[in-house]
DNA sequence: CTGACGTTCTATGTCTGTCGTAGTAATTAT
DNA sequence: ATAATTACTACGACAGACATAGAACGTCAG
């Protein structure tokens, strides 16, 4: 799958701290792993965010630590072992509070967007 | 000026990369100095958003650097001297750069918050 | 006139999330 | 066979926000 190069794109660091978020929020219904995940971002998001691997993966360990999501082995299948990750409780709390935190946000920055453009 | 306690207030990480829309909004019209910016920050975002001092003073830094925005000294007055920003041609393109990547961010992000809260 | 409080700014080092680069290894397509 | 895709890991760099600290001046109550 790849991306269109010509739609706009935004970087994660104007998303920053917002990984969180995505990743909780696929996998609130069903677990799922890595390489998926990240192709359902970039679908989601109808092409604008395509998150970076490492991005991904290393937000996967900092949940896992802080035990808002857990991990388990899935089948073996299409290149190679692959890592499933499910949402916790705790994780359920932690997601409800930073979409509680990022409308809070919306409505700070918006102050500061002038009308005129 | 105090805060107030009682108000939910969000913190600096939520919203970085966008503390540069915020002072570039705040100086579009005219001049200001650090702590009357810091100040105005409180007002506009209804106490929601308190800047920190280090926070605001490395952002004029890296402007300055960037070429955004211009020092320039203002009267002795209340404190010590103060040092005035005004906005360049740069920084006011740069802004709008800003604004339009916050609505794209904010396309994105919304994309990931579930309806049921 | 003194001391507390508010104003104005600087210095320094730490932490965290994202990124760049690189690599391993398995499966599928040509 | 070999290229492309799938799936993941390791490591170091960087930038923005933060904590902590401090310098220096002004104002105002007691």
């Amino acid at each position: 799958m790849e991306i269109d190069e010509r739609t706009q794109r935004i970087s994660a660091d104007s998303i920053r701290g917002y990984t969180d978020i995505i990743v909780l929020y696929l996998i609130r219904e069903k677990p799922d792993y890595g390489y998926s995940i990240s192709k359902r971002i970039r679908l989601t998001s109808a092409q604008k965010y395509a998150i970076k691997e490492t991005t991904l993966y290393s937000a996967f360990t900092r949940l896992e630590k802080n035990g808002f999501i857990e991990s388990f082995d899935g089948t073996i299948s299409e290149g190679g072992r692959r890592t499933y990750y499910r949402i916790t409780d705790a994780g359920r709390d932690y997601y409800r509070t930073k979409c509680r935190e990022w409308r809070l946000t919306k409505e700070v920055v918006d102050n500061f967007i002038a009308a005129t453009d």
